[in-house]
DNA sequence: TTTTCAAATGCAACAATGTTGCATCAAAAA
DNA sequence: TTTTTGATGCAACATTGTTGCATTTGAAAA
C-alpha cells in the first residue's frame, strides 16, 4: 500500500513521468498482496485505452518497477517488484505460487536457494512456479 | 523418431483414433529433440485447419501423449511426453530449458530432486524453467 | 467386404490478447 | 509562461484460442 505521492516520487526517481494511468496501475498493484491478472487490471483501469495500458505495463516492466508473475498457462499476472529492482537489474529471488483453492498468484520468498546444475550447460536464470494450497486456504 | 506405424499403434493404445493430423503432429514432435512452438507446428501442418490443430493438441495433451513446455512468456511450446504418462498420470520429472543462444526449448532431466517447502503451504506441483546456454551452444 | 456411428474434421464466426502508426495532448523542464 | 519530449487515444491489424454446426471418416461390428 503506497500513497499517491510516494508513487509519483518513485516513478520520477526512475525517470518515468507520473501520469494518471501509471499512478493508477501502481496503486492497484500496491494495495494487493497478490499478483493481478491482466483482465482484472484492465477492468480496474477501464477509463484508459487498452493500448495505453499495454504501453504502461511495458514501460513499468522496463523500468524495473513491475514484473510478470506468469504461472504457466492462461493469464498473465503482474506484480510489483521489490524496491531493489531497477532498469538494469531486474532479478527476483522468489518463486511464484498459485493457490489451487483461492486461485491467487503470489510472490513468495523462500529460504532455500534453488541451485540447478546441468552438466555442460550454463545456467543464467531459474524460475520456479509452484501450485498448491496457500497458508490462508490451508488453515 | 517414431515410425508412422508405431505412432498409430501408440494412439490406438490410448483410445485415440489415428487420424492424419494426429500422426502428422506426433511424427513432427518425435523427429525433434527439442520442444516446438505453436507457430512452427502450424506452419508444418498448414494443410489442416487451425481449429483442428488446436483440438488435436488438446486431445493429445488430454491423452497424456503431449505436454506444454511453455518457458514463461511469448510462445507456447509443445513436446512429447515420456511413454510413462497417461490420461490419468501426467507428471514430469524434468525441467524446461531455454537456450538464449539457439533459442531451443528442451526437456532436461536433472539428477537433484527439487524440493520446495514453504511454511504453512501445501505444495502440489513444482515447475522449473531455466534460461542459459545449452551444451551444443557451449562448446 | 460392407455397414454403421461415434468421433474427428472443416468452416464460419467470435472473443481476447497484443502490436504499430499517427495525430494530439500534457508533464516537467527551460 | 513557453517549449518539447514523451505519453496518450484511436484506428487498424495480427495472432491465439474457442464454439457451433454440418459433413466426413476411422475402426469396429455385421
Ligand atoms: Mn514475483
Ligand atoms: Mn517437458
Ligand atoms: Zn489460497
Ligand atoms: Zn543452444
Amino acid at each position: 500500500m503506497m500513497s499517491e505521492d510516494s508513487i509519483k516520487e518513485y516513478l520520477r526517481e526512475r525517470a518515468l513521468k507520473a501520469t494518471p494511468i501509471r499512478v493508477g496501475l501502481l496503486s492497484l498493484l500496491s494495495e494487493r498482496e497478490s499478483a493481478i491478472p491482466y483482465s482484472e487490471i484492465q477492468e480496474n483501469l477501464k477509463s484508459f485505452d487498452r493500448v495505453t495500458l499495454y504501453r504502461t505495463l511495458n514501460a513499468l516492466i522496463d523500468g524495473g518497477i513491475v514484473h510478470k508473475a506468469s504461472t504457466s498457462g492462461d493469464e498473465t499476472y503482474y506484480a510489483l517488484c521489490s524496491q531493489k529492482c531497477s532498469k538494469h537489474c531486474h532479478k527476483h529471488e522468489h518463486i511464484h505460487f498459485k493457490c489451487t483453492a483461492c486461485h491467487e498468484v503470489s510472490c513468495v520468498h523462500i529460504e532455500q536457494a534453488i541451485k540447478i546444475s546441468i552438466p555442460n550447460f550454463q545456467i543464467e536464470e531459474v524460475s520456479v512456479e509452484v501450485k498448491g494450497v496457500c497458508d490462508k486456504c490451508c488453515k
